[in-house]
DNA sequence: CCTATATATACTCTATTCGAGCATATGTGA
DNA sequence: TCACATATGCTCGAATAGAGTATATATAGG
């Protein structure tokens, strides 16, 4: 991309799109930044892959690994991905997918200025981490270092009741917080819908929804980078999670939540393991992932009988007590069901 | 993080990614299109809105809405869709979500040639079209006439069975067909599994993966076009649906398919309703887009059960038999539940 | 060797959900 | 008035999922 789109015009000829005879005009010429969420499991923890921002660059701030795309070199965005993946991290990715394009220019930025363009396409990315192997820049962050009131492992995290409900509900209460047509649903439902507040039920995969909220509500750093005013009110501030730069930290609850709802209906969550595990291994990768606890002995039934694993033949011992059965992914379950994934239901929640 | 893993140093100033301190190297710039895949439902029939194509531009095949995004006047990719839709067409957009971002130039053209770059980010929007009711440029055409396998109202599509499955068996039987590491899925069993063959479900979501494996057999117009071999050693060519200009049938296809999926877990289906309809209605509509007969009675506990809609008090008569009671969208089901929508549960169905 | 203990794994019980069908209500039109 | 068409309410049985109990088999320490 050239930087031209920033106030010159072009010569002619080229077309927008193919087939279709119009032309670009040179204020829509952009270049394309990818930025890869890449994701796995350490020891129960579920990470992401950051590299650390330039001194001049937003502080030591993290990022996520990105890259520029160019067209000239790599025929799909996914091919161009791989390759500066690999290049800068040392990892060949395997799963891969697309999650969203973002042309935000952030939210300060008045219409009209000068400023090059960048359109980020991020994508999501599962690797299996097993220790920092063939890693050779970047470093594996936990998700909860980032997002901390996404962490229910060990029941509902601190941070919700005593920093994030209190703020919410005074975001709530100022005057714009009312319901309009623009704004079908108010402030302090979205609060509690999206945060489980007032005994409402905590969803595991509006991980996004929660982060624009604080976004939204001045909570955390980035919207205050970007100019929106800062704690509503509040007279002491404090860091919800770490910030990260542009917003990455958006690419990144993109990828989590999109993490939570696949393992779902797609059998993902093998793309985190070794080839051979047991089935708690397992079942710590999804809680990883996840959150919840959840019921063992149901868990290692629905798992086997939705036709996800096989046994290996081997056990695995040393685990404490009586040694494990070793399994791997079964492939052909592919084959057999249109949407294999580890079926995880809610308790049953009725309003 | 910098951009020197692109190969290039930056001189200074211009920033790719703000506060990253990043440049763009020229040969990333491109063009950015916007392309809307509008959906909405006339009188039992699915339909999307088609624009037709210039003569000199592929003749007169139909081509999705598209225009460029202008970074300068517009903040946000989602505001300059809805300004030039707005523009062209004479709609309103509703609702609307981004789907996906395609940046392959066509799989003819080699690495390295020089023509013009264009990114296309395809949305899907839903609006209600009673009648042609605004519309100045455009027109509705039935998702069928682009998609003539995925209509199964009246049970499975004579075309499946007469024109695709053979083609895709012989397609199945060349020698490249094998199962490789590189292709974990051999031909045959992805023709199974996309299109129900030999006794495999039918999974009504699986749209986009059931034209990529028509256009990876070089069974649809695009894929010739597109300087793939013609129709596979079969004979006689036969058309597979209406094509479109580049790859709109692809994102058309990728729109179907995730309206079907997304009525199933939010509550879309209203915005192709209007604001009062009986329960009937609401059922014609599902099934217009999701294809199969639904349970009359079941469909009625579920919809009601869930708490998508609520009684206007009125009843509309000369329906042909008792009056039924008119609804509306019940709005507070977003407060209750966390993934309204119409669920409509396949039979059980084991490998 | 024996025992405590920790984990793995099999089995049971029960509430809920969902597909399917029957029965009844209330209009329209011949 | 009666046939008919559609709307709507209710019941039943199979499948599923949440939860608990019971049993198997390793390690660790005396």
């Amino acid at each position: 991309m050239n930087m031209e789109l920033s106030g010159r015009r072009k010569p002619s000829s080229e077309k927008l799109l193919r087939e279709s005879g119009d032309e670009v005009p040179d204020a829509t010429a952009v270049g394309i930044g990818l930025n890869a969420a890449i994701i796995a499991v350490l020891e129960d923890e579920p990470v992401a892959l950051a590299v650390r921002g330039d001194a001049d660059s937003g502080g030591a701030t993290d990022a996520l690994p990105f890259g520029p795309f160019n067209p000239r070199e790599h025929r799909t965005l996914e091919g161009g991905l791989r390759a500066w993946v690999r290049d800068q991290t040392g990892l060949d990715l395997g799963y891969a997918e697309q999650l969203y394009t973002f042309a935000d220019r952030g939210r300060h930025i008045e219409p009209g200025d000068s400023s090059p363009h960048v359109v980020s396409i991020g994508y999501l990315a599962l690797t299996q981490a097993s220790g920092q192997h063939g890693l050779t820049n970047g470093v594996w962050r936990s998700w909860y270092q980032y997002f901390p009131w996404e962490d229910w492992r060990r029941g509902r995290p601190e941070i919700i009741v005593r920093e994030i409900e209190p703020r919410l509900k005074a975001w709530a209460e100022q005057p714009q917080a009312a319901t309009t047509p623009q704004r079908p649903i108010a402030r302090a439902d979205r609060a509690r819908i999206c945060f489980g507040l007032d005994g409402a039920a905590w969803d595991e995969e509006k991980v996004l929804e929660r982060f624009e909220l604080l976004y939204e509500a001045g909570l955390v750093d980035e919207a205050l980078r970007d100019g929106r005013s800062a704690a509503q009110n509040w007279p002491d501030r404090v860091r919800l999670g770490l910030p990260m730069q542009t917003d990455h930290r958006r690419i990144l609850a993109t990828a989590i939540g999109r993490t939570r709802a696949k393992i779902k209906y797609r059998p993902v969550i093998f793309e985190l393991m070794p080839d051979e595990f047991t089935l708690y291994e397992l079942q710590k990768t999804v809680e990883a992932i996840l959150g919840p606890h959840l019921h063992k002995q149901n868990f290692r039934r629905l798992v086997e009988g939705a036709g996800l694993v096989e046994p290996t033949g081997d056990v695995k011992t040393r685990t404490g007590g009586r040694p494990a059965k070793l399994f791997r992914f079964r492939r052909e379950v592919l084959l057999e069901r249109p949407a294999p994934g580890v079926r995880v239901s809610a308790p049953p929640s009725r309003s």
